[in-house]
DNA sequence: CTCAACCTTCCCCTACACTGGAATGTCAAG
DNA sequence: CTTGACATTCCAGTGTAGGGGAAGGTTGAG
């Protein structure tokens, strides 16, 4: 099949194929005598792959390293174990983070909700921040 | 002071102070006859108020309008409310997407620690995604 | 024949907040 | 006089995951 197809296949761009072709995630394609891409099922597979992957909040180098490992006849699960495991603490990490600017911006939000205008300081720009 | 003191005073380096005041956050400096820029106390309280922008997440974009009403001789106190707000709003969105994302996550973590390797299929690259 | 819908390669652009480095100028101390 | 620590300007790069668009080739339908 021709890449508009495959990308359709796999709910993605053309241009996002090509793309992943130039980052070493998808093998070069096979090529028509027109010197289109030819893509077969697998490499919808492959892509859809990619998605899951990415739907995991993996970035393309870490699913590029689980494409070679399975390109190079080994099996990846292992590694996809330890990178769901950091995956994980990554997700607990940032979230933390985001809480802790949350209660940051909370506090700030409630005093200027109950504050006055008239008490700013032009020296200090605004007194709510 | 120089650019030097004054970025040191303010917790950042001089290439920052350059940056902002390319950005518009900052004045032109005033220079001294050998072409430095020198800077004021007050320079470094806007800094300072920068820093506490930063500190609550928003971007420069937003320092920068408050600085400009500011400027403009106008008490930011109220669009400095309505940007806190949309913050918190934004970062409850973004709490909620990463926790989203976690619980996604964490399923397929949970699957690959009760899993097997043995039952992966080199066509689906790895059972545990 | 021509038109539309495909496809190709190539290069630049996006957001964000800086950071690095080159080439050069200024100034106080030893 | 020289050395070192400052300062100046300007240009380019960082990371991420593609997107935009030009200039041109290919194919099927009407």
């Amino acid at each position: 099949m021709r890449i508009g197809e495959a990308a359709a296949a796999a709910g993605m761009t053309t241009k996002t194929l090509r793309f992943y072709e130039d980052s070493g995630l998808l093998p070069a394609a096979k090529r028509s005598l027109n010197g289109y891409r030819d893509y077969t099922e697998d490499s919808v597979a492959r892509l859809e792959f990619i998605r899951r992957g990415r739907a995991a909040g993996l970035a393309l180098t870490q699913i590029r390293e689980i494409l070679g490992l399975r390109d190079a006849g080994k099996a990846p699960c292992a590694h996809v174990q330890d990178l769901l495991s950091n995956q994980l603490a990554d997700l607990d990490h940032q979230i933390a983070e985001l809480m802790a600017l949350r209660s940051v911006v909370a506090g700030l939000h409630a005093t200027a909700a109950s504050g006055t205008d008239a008490s700013c300081d032009p020296g200090r720009i605004c007194s709510y921040l």
